[in-house]
DNA sequence: TAAAAATACTCCATAGGTATTTTAT
DNA sequence: ATAAAATACCTATGGAGTATTTTTA
């Protein structure tokens, strides 16, 4: 019979590639996390690892085993939250991530608010592309994300709990500030900036805009802040979601900021979590709090 | 930190309700099992079960608990049978449920065939219907289980290996003898006999004559056996599986057994295993068998 | 020869057993 | 009074540490 130590001991070896540096992150010495693993291949009957003094492999049979031992790792720590989680809802530590475009706009709202209502909650935030979000949720490194839909979450579940419309940045004095409604025949003739792929912002305005992926619209922008530079500087235009409309207005004061016609372009704002994730309450009066700091600054 | 044996004790004393019972089956004391399942609740911070001398109940939070327990204790076991599964294909002990219209008529086929090509293969088969043996697929407590498709699954998967009609079994002398073709507007014309609710080839049965459900035409038969009998003594029509004729006809010669119009009624005969379940070749192996058997017999 | 994993050995934490007590019907 | 769970106490297994050896690039 395996362990769930012998999960957790395997599975450290797995991201670390190395004995050493897996044992610390255990938190054991090197010589237990050599056993524990010798143990676990004797009683599964294969090498889960192929190791010698420079490398450690994964053997195919060993990736079979870790992928589902770690579905079994991640569902067990999820019950092993449960009991802090009904004890002592909104409190001790949870971890959430943002995409790029979300963070910097949401944060200023949102942890103050936080740390007021729920000041026994340690928040820990993480900015990354939808993508990597929806694995680190998967794999347990995050307990919730917060991300633009659509995206395909594959296994998680997603509460959206915000819609917000886009709107188009164009430098002062540009063509189309006289041009009255402005759909997307008018972005497509103009020169659209967008942020590099694996942004789904960009993903969002091409699908608003009736553009087809990969039309070569995108100028590499890593961040809407140098977008917006590029903008002032007469590169071209951008949309960009509302949330982000005063930050980016104070920042750079060369800029118009425009409606587009209706219905136009839109993103739902969602969290996404593990079906097992323990602590869905807390998820559920963080969205209530979000929604409420969004409502006060928003025009909805 | 809760451990997967705290799980597996709070399992057992779920299905037992009692500590005693639940001791033994878990092969240890009762007094251990009380420590621990106590550590468990101390750790999760709520009780799981209400106890007194004469009855153990289980808590609203007991329930959340351990439903999400048992699959992760599923989950955690079928990953213990990733070894055995990779090191001895088709061997050790292996359970497999079928329903009460498959089994009688597959396992004289099934059996000797096993036997002799997996001689090591220790087959435990059980019988039930078709929600039963989803509910203990998805327990762990069978391996996997051939039923009859159409039939919801819930999260299982199903891999379907054999198609087969069914057949019009009557009276001799009938009057559906010299009829010509028969089809759906016959039979509901005639006083079609049906297995009891629950069994899948009533409801299959009444899909294939396009009769809705809850029409009373059900006889309350517990086997096709019976209801062959109740057929032969002129008490009506009924359909079976083509796979139970030989059988049916050696057992009861006052019986006419007649096709059906094209395209008739079917089912499609299936393994459901749990999506993690390790020894996903050996399932394969063993549908491979039983088409072979199945056309060795049938008139495919 | 040097970096990393495996081994030898020792120790202690804890899971489990036996015997007994408590509890509630 | 009795059946069942909880508790007290003891034992032994095995997980983990330190120190050392083996391995091979």
């Amino acid at each position: 019979m395996i362990t769930i130590k012998q999960i957790r001991y395997a599975l450290a070896v797995e991201d670390e590639l190395h004995f050493k540096r897996a044992a610390e992150r255990c938190n054991i010495s090197q010589s237990a996390l050599s056993t524990a693993i010798a143990e676990l291949e004797s009683q599964l009957g294969f090498n889960v690892f192929e190791r010698d003094n420079k490398k450690v492999l994964i053997t195919p049979l060993g990736e079979r085993f870790l992928s589902k031992a770690r579905e079994v790792y991640v569902a067990f720590s999820d019950l092993n939250g449960l009991g802090s989680a009904v004890n002592a809802p909104l409190s001790g530590p949870m971890s959430i991530g943002m995409i790029p475009t979300i963070a910097p706009y949401l944060l200023p709202l949102m942890l103050p608010a936080v740390a007021e209502q729920y000041p026994a909650l340690d928040l820990k935030i993480e900015e990354e592309q939808s993508q990597v979000l929806v694995d680190k949720v998967s794999r347990g490194d995050l307990d919730a994300a917060i991300l633009a839909l659509p995206f395909d979450c594959q296994g998680l579940l997603s509460f959206s709990f915000w819609d917000e419309d886009f709107l188009l940045a164009i430098p002062k004095g540009h063509e189309l500030e006289s041009a009255g409604e402005i759909g997307p025949e008018q972005l497509k003739l103009s020169r659209l900036l967008l942020l590099k792929d694996g942004h789904c912002l960009k993903d969002h305005a091409l699908a608003a805009c009736k553009i087809a992926k990969g039309q070569g619209f995108s100028m590499g922008g890593t961040s809407l802040s140098t977008l917006i530079q590029l903008v002032a500087g007469g590169m071209g235009v951008t949309l960009i979601p509302e949330m982000a409309k005063t930050q980016l207005i104070d920042q750079q004061s060369g800029l118009n900021i425009l409606p587009l016609k209706e219905p136009g372009p839109h993103r739902q704002i969602a969290f996404i979590i593990r079906p097992n994730y323990p602590a869905l309450d807390n998820i559920e009066r963080l969205k209530e709090l979000l929604k409420i700091v969004l409502e006060g600054v928003g025009q909805h």
